[in-house]
DNA sequence: AGTTGTGTTGAAGA
DNA sequence: ATCTTCAACACAAC
């Protein structure tokens, strides 16, 4: 699942391979996906697949961001690409070719393995190069937005603070968080709080730091408080130095896996032995999402 | 073979 | 307002 590690691993891939490239042409067999966003408020604008596919054809991508879980790709003419990857959408850079109704990649490799094949939407870029995204359960979301309008949305205006930005300080996460109420875990997954964090890396985050995902907010110590903030730098940025996880469906744009698996101490790990006090890892239900933790030193 | 779990987000229901 | 549940969708595992 694509959160902020993840997301950020593809956007520094596509940097270096689609930046200043236009776009020539784009497919889809799934037009839903695609929305076209207008006016002040960003209502989805009525139209077809041709709509896109007509205001798409020959922007150039001028700049190559991250906010939270979404990719911006910012588009001459100002307009903007804001793709949301959600559970198992994600995005490959490589070259296929039509064969029967299946996009097939060009030459063997990480492309071809079966997580990467669910290509729903493909652009050709001016130099040949193709974006795919491959998405199993078909939830991802591509909107074209005037680029002046999305700053202004709620799409992005309602997120919290970037976690690895230099500005967010510890004294800030404090802030944040102490008018909340509610659990831990559930608070670092609101996008509203802190923008980026779901399921895998709050479970990850929490261990790090020995705190109970159950526990309320208002129950937690500066002490832990603290923990937390630094358990959450730390992991993320683990995290993108080896390019993410992909125990399930997320891949790095070239279809490989990323290495975050091999630092993973609770996520799916139920009945497992805690590597740091041997005590059998605990999951359990937090608001309808999985939650795992070792009971022992993660007490609440 | 039918049921359940998967996890992000927004919408609908309470 | 604020909370919880569910739908979007497809597949693996039970």
């Amino acid at each position: 699942m694509p959160e902020l590690p993840e997301v950020e691993t593809t956007v520094r891939f596509l940097r270096k391979k689609v930046r200043n490239r236009a776009f020539i042409d784009v497919w889809t067999d799934f037009a839903k996906m695609l929305q076209i966003r207008q006016g002040s408020t960003g209502q989805v604008k009525k139209g077809n697949f041709e709509d896109f596919r007509k205001q798409l054809k020959n922007k150039k991508i001028q700049k190559i961001w991250r906010r939270g879980k979404n990719i911006i790709l910012e588009l001459s003419c100002d307009k903007t690409l804001l793709i949301h990857q959600k559970l198992t959408g994600h995005l490959l850079v490589g070259y296929w070719i039509m064969d029967n109704g299946y996009w097939k990649p060009k030459s063997r490799g990480f492309l071809g393995e079966k997580v990467n094949t669910y290509i729903h939407l493909l652009f050709t870029m001016d130099n040949g190069l193709m974006l795919g995204l491959s998405d199993l359960r078909k939830f991802a979301k591509v909107e074209l937005w005037d680029t002046e309008k999305l700053k202004e949305s709620k799409a992005i205006l309602s997120l919290g603070p970037e976690p690895l930005a230099k500005d967010f300080t510890f004294e800030k996460f404090k802030e944040y968080l102490k008018n909340k109420k509610g659990k831990i875990k559930q608070v670092l997954m609101n996008q509203e709080v802190i923008a980026g964090i779901g399921n895998i890396y709050s479970d990850e985050i929490l261990w790090e730091a020995k705190v109970n995902p159950c526990k309320e907010i208002k129950r937690l110590s500066d002490k832990e408080i603290k923990k937390i903030y630094d358990a959450m730098r730390k992991i993320l940025e683990k995290a993108i130095k080896v390019q993410g996880e992909s125990i399930s469906d997320y891949r790095t744009p070239t279809g490989e896996r990323g290495g975050f698996d091999k630092f993973r101490k609770v996520y799916r790990r139920e009945g497992e032995k805690c590597s740091r006090c041997q005590a059998v890892i605990k999951k359990t239900k937090i608001g309808g999402r999985s939650a795992h933790f070792c009971p022992k030193c993660q007490t609440l």
